[in-house]
DNA sequence: TGTACATCAGTGAACGCGCGTTCACTGATGTAC
DNA sequence: TGTACATCAGTGAACGCGCGTTCACTGATGTAC
């Protein structure tokens, strides 16, 4: 009689390796964490990494794959307003994008990690930010055709965003800036201060002409 | 009878060394790259990296005080306008900071990598960006206190700035983005686009407020 | 200027550490009859 | 329901690869007289 205890268990001790390892990233980031560093921190013996996963990176894809899963489900409700002449508009795709950050923000920079160090996960973390990346294109060139005067090329704005975007959350909300600069701001003030900045840089300076 | 001749080939292997270890930095990341790497294509043996260097690490340290001594010499002949409300003055500073990233992305971006995995050097960075950032920050104070409405709090937007110039010109000058999203976009104009960018955001967007 | 010895940059094979990965073993779960 | 055997997750010591680092040696430069 199968009772399926042992598809459980199995299933159990992967999981809670994953969670170990999320740990793990967290405290030392992914370059610096040992396989040893994840069993240990689950609680299992080394060897029996290897049975649910083949490398550490076979296990980042995992976690990237979880990641995507769960994303999946969130972009599919997504019913927003793509008019970048509202700043409330710009808001909500930042708030998406901060909301997403702080969520997945161990999985995301394993992965920037790994991308320095592999050719694969390179390709991977384009693949996965390009999505992102073609959205705002759309709504830029919306924007532009709305009178709104970009200051460069939309692909390129784009792009300047999104680094902006991931490396102001990063540095919010990884490192702890918020202690360092700015002791009393909330995430609705970097929410905020970001949204400003991507406005005013879609929009142009207030009162000047745009230079170019 | 002391010629010399010995401290100067010993000068001009060590220069050699930090030369290849440059060139094999830019080619497969500093994290990638082996003690081994820098010598072959140095066209040295093995062991002789220990004559001048204790490890990677203090060879990225030699490159460091090769660029802070460069820089200093730059830095001192700067005359230039502080007043942000001057487009152009803006464009200075981005331009400046183009400039030298362009000079020493090889050394920086090394840098940044060792950062990931080395505490010293996450402080080492953090010192050697830290005066443009106080700079930055204090000619924002100067554009407010002269009515321009910054976007958040002067050290936060200083920060986004910054963070926005190192990704932007890294993803444009190594990554070769100009091909890939602009393909006939010249230096000037990525210039001129970050400075749009970070123009607007010190003065807000134009023909609305500026909402808190 | 010449000779004998000292010093030192450079060599590359060998050593050894750290860590990923394996594997013989255990004990519990699953299956057959 | 009970017994005998099979399967499999999990264990942790041992293995071995990769690479940083050492070291005995070489040959050239420097020093002493």
């Amino acid at each position: 009689m199968t009772s399926g205890t042992r598809k459980l268990q199995a299933a159990q001790t992967s999981s809670e390796l994953k969670r170990a390892a999320l740990a793990v990233f967290e405290r030392q980031g992914y370059l610096n964490t040992k396989i040893t560093d994840i069993t240990r921190e689950a609680g299992r013996a080394a060897g029996s990494f290897y049975t649910h996963f083949d490398s550490k990176e076979s296990l980042l894809e995992s976690l990237l794959a979880d990641l995507l899963a769960e994303a999946d489900k969130t972009v599919t409700d997504r019913r927003h307003s793509g008019d970048f002449a509202d700043w409330q508009a710009v808001r909500w795709h930042v708030s998406a994008y901060w909301e997403t950050y702080h969520t997945h923000s161990a999985v995301l920079r394993s992965l920037q990690q790994a991308a320095i160090v592999n050719e694969r996960f390179a390709a991977r973390l384009q693949e996965l930010t390009e999505p992102d990346r073609r959205h705002f294109v759309e709504h830029l060139e919306q924007a532009r055709s709305a009178g709104a005067r970009l200051p460069g090329d939309p692909m390129l704005v784009a792009s300047a965003i999104q680094s902006l975007m991931l490396t102001f959350t990063s540095q919010w909300i990884d490192h702890g800036v918020r202690g360092d600069l700015a002791p009393d701001a909330t995430d609705a003030d970097g929410i905020d201060t970001l949204t400003n900045i991507i406005y005013a840089a879609i929009h142009g300076p207030s009162g000047h002409q745009v230079r170019r």
